[in-house]
DNA sequence: CGGAAAATTGACTTACATCAAACTCAGTGG
DNA sequence: CCACTGAGTTTGATGTAAGTCAATTTTCCG
């Protein structure tokens, strides 16, 4: 653990000044010219516990974040898809492990370098933290899922963020594709596979969702899958729930 | 939202650099010279939705962060207790309402203040980013509670993040504090009030615990209590499940 | 003290888990 | 091309942990 930290501060100092064009900092102008690694399904990225040396980037696939308790039991923290960040908010060591779940190439960065064009750059700063930050409301979404919600609302939820995630967040069917197995969308949902079954068979039944093969469902009512998801994280916000209190006001 | 970080972008260009004594970093010298706000119980520090301008720091008391679904039910994300930061990892807005369980004392420090500071000190970058991802390693830690942990074990691990917040972390009984009413602690744990009173009793009867007042635990058997708490988070983790592969390596 | 809010305990219900049995379907080899 | 296979999924029957409803009991504070 503090290796990594010593190995970071000596390829720092080597590392040469990196010069962005300073329109188009986007993640994917930070990866652009990063070295690509493949995985198969089922293989693990890194594990929970390795240092976190590397920052990744997925270009194409999907993976799990997942952490198992001693007695064998496995909680699914998140799902990572192709476009996203990996590995980002974490201090010394990765704090899951990451395995795959379609197969996957990904874009890796060390951190001693990510760090290095950190330094000038106050905009990648402030694009990297808006992703921890993302990363923190989608954390704190997933303790209200998991302590709050039944099992419909946790899958609608579940089914709704997919939906999202695809950008298209129109009133039309949205087609999701589900690349991770029934057992990894239960371990995420702190539910049982029958359980999750039983619940996707009853939105079929009642004709929220239609399926598309064993991977891909199509959303028909998104709004009616919505009021089952427990109304959380509509677009808009319900109103203040009593004593709309005006936002306090801190003297400069 | 957007007003916000115009103010702030304002504000930067006005305030004056900042030097410390290179030293001595901490929360304390941070917060040292703030102006210092004081909350009653039950009042609210901020709500859900407010624009995020200012950070804290409690000095003394006790606050909940939590969010209120659409129909009632609430969520409880965290405790905040004396000596710990409260709003630092969001973005535009407080994605919850910051209330005080225990009559509070708080130290204030602008967004704008904070970032101004930030600019020459990597040393504070870094404490703050500290910050940050142990805030994340707690919400994943909380997720994998909601998700896979019994009520039992919910509780258990409840009581004992609690003894390991007040420092000493023995094998010795260790007295905890628990400021905040038995319904926070349910919407904490995704339980009800009735389950963590019988919990609570049971353990009690089991020679685990002994009340001091409403708002006191003596812990008897920390490593009894572990037991109960499906053993996560032990201070020595347990072996690499299966396949014990070496962590990656990546090239340089 | 007295009264109200908080906590505890008990009886009963229910949502989800568990256990067990089919069913589906993507490969594989005959 | 089609039967065989096994992993993944779905459905059904039953069990149980935790929720709900309803009294008490305790504790705190005026």
């Amino acid at each position: 653990m503090y290796a990594s930290h010593l190995i970071l501060s000596a390829d720092r100092a080597a590392l040469p000044r990196f010069d962005f064009p300073s329109e188009t900092l986007t993640l994917e102008s930070l990866f652009a010219n990063q070295p690509t690694d493949k995985f198969a399904t089922g293989e693990a990225v890194f594990w929970e516990g390795d240092a976190a040396s590397q920052v990744f980037q997925v270009a194409e696939g999907c993976l799990r974040l997942c952490s198992i308790l001693p007695d064998g039991r496995r909680a699914i923290i998140g799902f990572v898809f192709a476009g996203e960040m990996l590995g980002l908010s974490c201090h010394g060591t990765y704090r899951y492990t990451a395995e795959v779940v379609a197969p996957a190439r990904l874009r890796r960065l060390s951190r001693a370098r990510l760090r290095a064009m950190e330094e000038g750059t106050e905009q990648l700063q402030s694009l990297l933290m808006a992703r921890v930050f993302e990363e923190m409301t989608a954390a704190q979404q997933h303790i209200i899922v998991l302590g709050q919600l039944g099992a419909e609302e946790r899958v609608a939820h579940f089914l709704i963020s997919a939906a999202r995630r695809t950008g298209a967040d129109q009133k039309k069917p949205v087609t999701i594709e589900l690349p991770m197995p029934r057992l990894d969308i239960a371990d995420y949902l702190g539910l049982t596979i029958e359980t999750v079954c039983r619940v996707l068979s009853k939105f079929k039944r009642d004709g929220l969702v239609a399926p598309r093969g064993r991977h891909a469902l199509v959303l028909r009512q998104l709004s009616n899958l919505q009021d089952r998801a427990g109304e959380i994280d509509n677009d808009a916000p319900s109103e203040r729930p009593v004593a709309v209190r005006s936002p306090a006001v801190w003297p400069a």
